[in-house]
DNA sequence: TAAAACCTAGGAGTTACACCCAAGTCAAGC
DNA sequence: GCTTGACTTGGGTGTAACTCCTAGGTTTTA
């Protein structure tokens, strides 16, 4: 199986099954025909394996990671637990950064409705940022 | 006003500064004596401004353009309005994002807080992760 | 006078791809 | 047999906002 058909099979572009296949995290057999990659059901499997692992947010140093260690016949499994517990207080800290610059942006937003522009002068920029208070 | 010394007046770190300088975000003059630069007033105002604009969420690539705008005489406030209007939609979803796959993530926890480690076989890799169902 | 602490320009590393390139391959139609 | 189009390959670039590092020059301090 070539690459683009991999792809349209799974779902993904070929590129990124290129991509993956660069980094080490597809290892396809070759055709020795004509050099090409030829990837396999065991090639689709760990595709789709990586697929679902990035949905629940494992980053692909991780997940190769995860490869290496159940190609050496140990069960990741502990330690797929253990990412996952980690990433969790990671994404809840993203989440309240966010929603923090969201309330700043809609208080500046609704402040400035009220503010008129104004031409640069002196070392002003702009007003509505220059003399834009961070009270929170 | 060396960098390390106006980094200090701001609080970031005389890397940033640099940074910023090399990016044509601060534009200092030069000591003619040492060829170092040399960091006024302007400068101090202006990296006020970025860190602010920072703050609100604008990307420096946006930065230099309200600060190229205003460096014509225009008034860069309509553009920061616009800008700031546009970023909220973005940041909303991306907080939707994440908080999707938090969900994601805390169920596939718990889900798998029942569920045993599993040695790899055949082209399973972790079960737990071969097994989880996008169910939502 | 020598070490410590600064400065400079430039390049690399971070993430997960997307896009582009030149060169080779292959199936189809004429 | 030949062209055309769609594929493949490896390798390189670009993305955001820095941080870190290097090599070489400068300034300050003991």
């Amino acid at each position: 199986m070539q690459a683009s058909h991999l792809a349209k099979r799974v779902g993904v572009t070929a590129e990124t099954v290129r991509f993956y296949t660069r980094q080490g995290l597809l290892s396809p057999q070759r055709n020795p025909a004509n050099g090409y990659h030829d990837y396999g059901r065991h090639d689709e499997q760990q595709l789709n394996f990586i697929l679902k692992a990035r949905t629940l947010g494992f980053s692909l140093k991780e997940i190769m990671q995860i490869l290496q260690h159940a190609k050496h016949g140990d069960s990741p499994c502990p330690m797929v637990r253990d990412l996952l517990a980690q990433h969790i207080p990671q994404v809840k800290q993203q989440i309240t950064e966010l929603s923090t610059l969201l309330t700043r942006m809609e208080t500046a937003l609704s402040q400035w409705a009220v503010m008129p522009d104004g031409v640069p002068k002196g070392d002003s920029v702009c007003q509505l940022i220059d003399n834009w208070q961070q009270n929170e």
